[in-house]
DNA sequence: TATGATGCAGTAAACGATTACTGTCTAGCG
DNA sequence: CGCTAGACAGTAATCGTTTACTGCATCATA
């Protein structure tokens, strides 16, 4: 069954595809008659009329799709991209998702993409994608907005302050009374400009402790668990372990709770990210929480603006991220001290598994 | 600066734009001389040819790009969505991401997406949204496959068998001393044709033992655990408790442990859906693992067949689950039983927070 | 009765690709 | 020399919209 195009409405109604395409979008307001738009717009619903979204996007340039940007779509990624798709539901555009990390070969896939089908991108945490599709695309891409962790000057961004966090994390844990407080991490956070990795030295230089780095190939929770229980077993633990995110501090306090090993009382243990997870392990987990939806909703804005005036000055800016405190890393007995005390995923989450 | 165009290239090599896309799209082969074809093909690289998808795609009828409904991107469909990309990936198919449950209006929403960007659909544990699909676009639809726990007959279907995994853990906790055994489950586990729901009276029949239905409004964390806490509260707990999916599990277990309950003693937990936080728990939450790739695979290949041949008939099957048990349900000092004993996230996850 | 406004709707040219056809040129053959 | 086949490339229609422009009544005004 063919679909139906202006034209089937058009003969249908006795007039043009032109008169029904303006009548349809809502441009025909003072140039058509309301008898006329009332009969168009009959026919339309019963002939079961839907734009062709293609056609539309060649003569307009415009497809209302933009792509987000992720490593992958767990944990952290997944959060962000879920508050995104409640950011764009009023907006009318739709999202697209590639984890462009995965990508065997990022020049060929920017080759077929760079146009397609967005209008433009939200980049989460993926300067050397951003970096190589502005290099293969000189000029004729897509705008992009950086989100995330980490800076950059070449394009719009949206960015957290971690590092405050991560320094506050420290002299919270010194505070409880930890004396050997590590940083663990993986080969990302040991660039020379991870901020967090920055922020925990700058924080141990400042109290005249030792600092200590535990470097894991990914920041995978099996990654964590696996080194923790090394360290376990050969008797080297810190007293305090400030993880690169909360995917590792969730991996590690399992290598610890397998090993034995009591949290906070042996181990006080902090996260990065402020996922909802970190709330339900029986030992709360301490993280440092991001602004979700802030970020997304900057982010959404800032692309929105660009969108209207290509050549605006790159825009930049940075959020606070803020210490959320739990049992994980409180030795002494004191209350809850936690933007957000309660599990962060209060956000309605309006269905079930199997709903809809 | 204007993107290239194929007459760009035509002028540039001193040809047309058709021979050109018979070149660059490779149906040149026999028709045009190599040394065009190669011209044409260094143009091309030379001017950062990429093509105009909108444009292709009007002419063509094919977008290349599928759409994923699921009500979020959290948990389970977080999970499935990450392998469903890992699935898409080498075939050169975009998959955009739409939230269907959340629209607040399907059928505008479908009048405006019956038909783009997308060549077809896959539908996971979304049977209404694709039944107003369906009758909202008679016919003239992008086809669906849908997937999940929810069984249909109007599409393509490839489910997972949870109601087995449900009887076989009723049988496991009542082998393990349970005698009060009850169903947390939400309003959407209380239609009819729920299978779990049903799989769990239909084995606590089988053993003449009361079922128990504990019933949430939605099926979140936060649910579950205010249900739980206030069964504690009044001394009204079971000594099992079968939940409907792992987000109850989980707040389930914040629940009881926030009560001082210990799991398995006093009370055996267990989820279903098998995502991967389970493993992460003091206590290991024994879960309903659901076969993530091989539902993805089929449903993919499933959606492939059926663009190539539209009209063939509905196909349907039925993947098996596997009950993995852990530590939550486990109160005799028997080992793990588990078809994966490790943390089921062992799917390679390549880069950290902050990576690419 | 000319003269513009004004209100409505049609005309036709894009947008950038794909593709069925048509055409030209050369070579080979009888 | 005439004819055909094959290799190569160009022509032009098409996909379904949008939109700048033109056209035609009708009606009020000078």
């Amino acid at each position: 069954m063919r679909r139906v195009t202006l034209r089937d409405i058009a003969s249908a109604v006795g007039t043009t595809p032109a008169t029904v395409s303006k009548v349809l979008t809502g441009r025909g307001d003072g140039l058509i008659s309301e008898a006329t738009r009332q009969r168009i717009r009959d026919a339309a619903r019963e002939l079961g009329y839907s734009p062709n979204l293609a056609a539309r996007a060649l003569v307009t340039g415009r497809t209302h799709c933009i792509a987000l940007w992720a490593e992958t779509l767990a944990d952290y990624h997944a959060v962000v991209a879920n508050v995104l798709m409640d950011v764009l539901r009023p907006s009318r555009y739709e999202m697209v998702i590639t984890d462009v990390v995965k990508h065997p070969d990022w020049h060929a896939y920017f080759q077929r993409h760079a146009p397609w089908p967005v209008d433009g991108i939200i980049a989460l945490d993926s300067p050397h994608s951003v970096q190589s599709y502005l290099e293969a695309s000189a000029g004729r891409a897509a705008p992009v907005v950086s989100a995330g962790a980490y800076y950059t000057t070449q394009t719009d961004y949206v960015g957290v302050d971690l590092a405050t966090g991560v320094r506050e994390a420290a002299f919270h844990v010194a505070e409880e009374g930890c004396k050997r407080i590590a940083h663990l991490t993986c080969r990302h956070g040991m660039r020379p400009n991870d901020s967090r990795r920055l922020a925990y030295e700058q924080a141990m230089a400042a109290m005249g402790l030792e600092p200590v780095l535990l470097v894991t190939d990914q920041s995978s929770r099996e990654n964590a668990r696996s080194l923790v229980r090394e360290l376990a077993s050969t008797h080297d633990l810190p007293d305090a372990l400030l993880c690169f995110n909360d995917e590792m501090a969730i991996g590690a306090y399992r290598g610890l709770r397998e090993m034995g090993v009591r949290i906070p009382e042996d181990v006080a243990l902090t996260g990065c990210d402020g996922i909802p997870d970190t709330a339900y392990f029986d030992q709360p987990i301490t993280t440092i929480v991001q602004p979700v939806d802030e970020l997304c909703n900057q982010a959404w804005q800032c692309l929105m603006n660009r969108l209207d005036r290509p050549d605006l000055p790159l825009q930049s800016q940075i959020l606070p991220a803020s210490l959320c405190i739990r049992a994980s890393s409180r030795r002494s007995g004191t209350a809850a001290i936690c933007a957000s005390a309660k599990p962060p995923d209060e956000r309605p989450n309006p269905s079930p598994a199997g709903g809809d």
